[in-house]
DNA sequence: CCCGTCCATACCGCCAGGGTATCGCTCGCG
DNA sequence: CGCGAGCGATACCCTGGCGGTATGGACGGG
């Protein structure tokens, strides 16, 4: 047994973020000496000493970065198991699929008519989330399966393709390329993207946007041009044009879900996206 | 908050292992009635029931068993965070390299004379250990760096491939095949291959052997056959001779580090290994 | 030089977690 | 059919650990 305490863990890991007890303590909502206590506590069971305290200033040891580090890791893993966990114990069992919205390449209602016949189907509950949330979300517990576009990070997950997409650019009626039969990137260099709310990874001009609706607004406004899949199509109103985006890589969709999960029902409904997609 | 404790965590997988309170209670070392109470108390915490109980028999239920696959998995990443905080809190910080004897293709002393001149390196302790050994140790946090073969499971390792080799049999001089140039997978279909020591995977017929030394005294002594990545030519005494195989895929080596470490002593090794691979 | 900041120490009270004794249920066996 | 063994649940006690308050001591800024 190593005797380390999940609590003491948290505490360490508020104390190396903050790098000060007296504030960690009031994130912890506990009061600074029994933190102080704790954490010392914590470095004699472990025989390493994780930070330097210099009574005036806070800073973490090597060892105590790789505690911080792993240590993060490690409760994340705790509470996704506990969600997991309540998930899978409410009476009526769910999946919970997460996607972007209108990232399911048209794909969806048609997967979802031929996950029902299956003799292992559950009730599935769709789960909208923001741009780069999926992998975050289906690693954290929250979601048992996902359909992902791009080049996410994948660790801790696995995955099967579905689709691979040509991109198209999405255009105002009587904007200067809409007549064009394709473009490049070249030509939309001066175009306005949009990026999406609370994505802190996206460059940083244009206007923000939450959802498909907002944005297919921006563009028909002429505010805006956005680069989507070529399954985008079946959502545009008549006043945007889609116009092909020729040196653009294509982008895959996938179906991923974590590691190690063994369900009847997401094996089946991962077999079944796979063979719906395989069947267009 | 969730609230949830290592410690019951860990007394709930026992249970669950057990399938009976009294036998995890003294696997434990605890007695039996707080066990109840902790599992109980853990049941209601989470407001899930784990386990169905029936005065005679203990059952896990579909909740209870994500919590025992998952829970396993949290625990064993909070023990290799432990782990690997305790062995970089070291005074004299080392770099752990886990590899199987003989596993190294020859490249080993190359690879770690290019290290130490590195301005990140730090010594080098290598580790040997057995056939499928390599991913767990990594993964646990026992070892820093593994040198792999084969199709180990990756999951939760990154890797850079560092050298595909052709394989070859090694067979006593004096041998049937010994005068052959090549022989194939036909011609070995009879021949009797040693196992590894503490291997479930492997096939259960042929002596056991748990090194390199023990599996070439027994080809020497006509008692076995083996085959092998070319390298170990290196390896091989004057009363053997090593054939091709020609229908046998070649294997790749490569090294393998844990998820997310991210020490410059590592990233340096790992450089290091690829380009010394490289130049050959 | 004093005061504010911040971590450590000292001490206290309470409850969670562990122990022992015992009960209740169920199954197997004579 | 009745008894005993096995096993989990309950009741009760006791101790140690965790959290709280008060305070000390080191350091830096004004």
């Amino acid at each position: 047994m190593d005797g380390i305490e999940a609590r003491e863990l948290a505490y360490f890991v508020a104390v190396a973020e903050e790098l000060n007890f007296t504030r960690a303590a009031e994130r912890l909502c506990i009061a600074q000496p029994p933190l102080s206590r704790a954490v010392k506590q914590l470095e004699r069971r472990l025989g390493v000493t994780l930070l330097e305290r210099s009574s005036r200033r806070v800073a973490l040891t090597p060892a105590g970065q790789v505690l911080l580090d792993e240590g993060r890791r490690a409760l994340e893993g705790l509470s996704a198991a506990v969600r997991r966990t309540r998930r899978a114990g409410r009476q009526e069992p769910r999946l919970t699929l997460v996607m972007k919205a209108v990232g399911d390449g048209g794909m969806l209602p048609d997967i979802l008519a031929a996950y029902e016949k299956e003799p292992d189907a559950v009730p599935v509950e769709v789960l909208f989330c923001g741009f780069g949330e999926h992998a975050a979300l289906l690693r954290g517990g929250f979601a048992d399966v996902g359909l992902l576009h791009g080049r996410p990070d994948l660790t801790g997950l696995d995955h099967e393709e579905l689709l691979v997409e040509e991109q198209i650019v999405v255009l105002r009626l009587g904007h200067r390329l809409a007549g064009r039969a394709a473009v490049t990137l070249a030509d939309l260099k001066d175009e306005v993207m949009p990026r999406w709310a609370g994505l802190p990874g996206d460059r940083g001009d244009g206007p923000e946007v939450r959802d498909a609706g907002q944005l297919l607004q921006l563009i028909a406004l002429g505010h805006a041009v956005a680069v989507l899949p070529e399954s985008a199509r079946a959502y545009l109103g008549g006043d945007v044009v889609a116009v092909p985006v020729l040196d653009v890589p294509p982008t895959t969709m996938m179906v991923a879900w974590p590691e190690w999960s063994r369900s009847p029902a997401l094996a089946a409904f991962v077999r079944t996206a796979t063979e719906t997609a395989g069947r267009t």
